[in-house]
DNA sequence: GTGTTTTGGATAGTTTTGCTATCACGAATA
DNA sequence: TATTCGTGATAGCAAAACTATCCAAAACAC
């Protein structure tokens, strides 16, 4: 096991390591709980300088701008759930076992362990649900990826593919599959909880569940 | 069949009719290419203005803002494609046969009698698949729920939803099912354009294919 | 036909957001 | 002791987002 767990792979992310002041690990944190609080859109540097006591200017410092420190906040986010399915999988031999252990992970708060790197679990579950997909779905997309910055997100999806593989090696769209569970387990809670028609999951706690939706529908495909 | 092709089925959605005059028209489909070629974030009221010989001001006379465009020209897209759904099935009786029809519409540009509206059919489909999602993930989505402007697309995966259940009456998730293609079929092309190592399709005409892994995936949770 | 709404569009603003140039201060270094 | 370097604050600009008001022509009222 050598997976290292880096907090900041890539220094292109940020314009200087926020880890690395006190001013730097406020804005990461608290801008993680404003962003989640008010939505991408109506968060601003601005906002965010006001509630840390700081300036906008200073925080512009450390990131570009407000979309840089979303995908820093969700580098962070799919490292955990990387680092969290690696370990989690050590000690587990059958691949099916594998499939329910990462499809548990990805439609839950990051494990409790996460908490000592300051970050709030929730709120970087919401951030990941609500907003992640901005972080993409933008003009600047093949730009960003040059720069590796979408590598973590690649990665973690390419270690799902890999255990797909596993469950049957004649399977001709692991990594297909490994980003429509990855994002699905992203939408549907947020249809459940904003678009309910959309889904089939009333959140009774007996009723049916996002997990056997997921776990069906990867089983049977893989079948 | 009495489906009735409503152009505008909500007149919440715009300040006053679009169609009704040569300005609101060209704000339309003027708007429709300008926001496929600068996309959502870079997309400004101004610059529209600039492009159709107008001013901001007036355009904001037809919708509150670009989102509320945004949202429009979704509306269209979902309208004909749920029309196109409802038509094309009408001859099939055989489910898995109908199954594979709406894959076909799903994974393809608007007919060509879509074009008789005056919006250009390709940009609508680029619209659909890279700006979609940020029409429902922003704070305001239960807002925007309760004035019912998301029925058109609710009513899209309504009705795939229905054959997915003519197909096994049993399956206990049709409308996730549903909500999972419909957006599978929207962000594995760009997956495949933009971070292609999420994807196993190469664009080659050969070569594994979207249509395939969505009726495969779609097929056997259905089994 | 004259007066009066009403409709549709333009002009000219304000506020907010996004971003930058420059200054000030204290700690490390020469 | 002088300096330069890291770090944060001040101030300001340009674009984006939105609004108040005005004006002309069509529609309608009498």
């Amino acid at each position: 096991m050598n997976l290292q767990f880096s907090i900041q792979p890539n220094d292109r992310l940020a314009l200087r390591n926020p880890e690395s002041t006190v001013l730097g690990q406020k804005i990461v944190r608290q801008g993680l709980l404003l962003m989640h609080e008010l939505g991408y859109e109506h968060f601003t540097f601005k906002k965010l300088g006001e509630a840390i006591g700081t300036t906008e200017a200073s925080i512009y410092r450390y990131f570009e701008n407000k979309h840089r420190l979303l995908l820093y906040l969700l580098t962070w986010y799919w490292n955990f759930l990387e680092y969290s399915v690696v370990v989690s999988l050590q000690n587990i031999s059958d691949p099916a076992q594998k499939i329910k252990k990462i499809i548990d992970i990805l439609t839950n708060t990051l494990p409790d362990w996460a908490d000592a790197y300051g970050l709030d679990k929730r709120a970087l579950y919401g951030i990941a649900i609500a907003e992640s997909s901005k972080v993409y779905l933008v003009k600047e997309v093949d730009a960003i990826n040059r720069e590796k910055l979408f590598k973590p997100y690649k990665d973690l999806c390419g270690r799902i593919a890999a255990v797909f593989l596993e469950q049957n090696s004649h399977y001709p769209y692991p990594r297909s599959l490994a980003s429509t569970l990855v994002e699905m387990a992203q939408f549907q809670p947020y249809f459940s909880q904003h678009l309910p028609a959309l889904t089939d999951f009333d959140g009774q706690p007996g009723g049916k569940s996002l997990t056997e939706y997921l776990e069906k529908l990867v089983f049977s495909a893989l079948r």
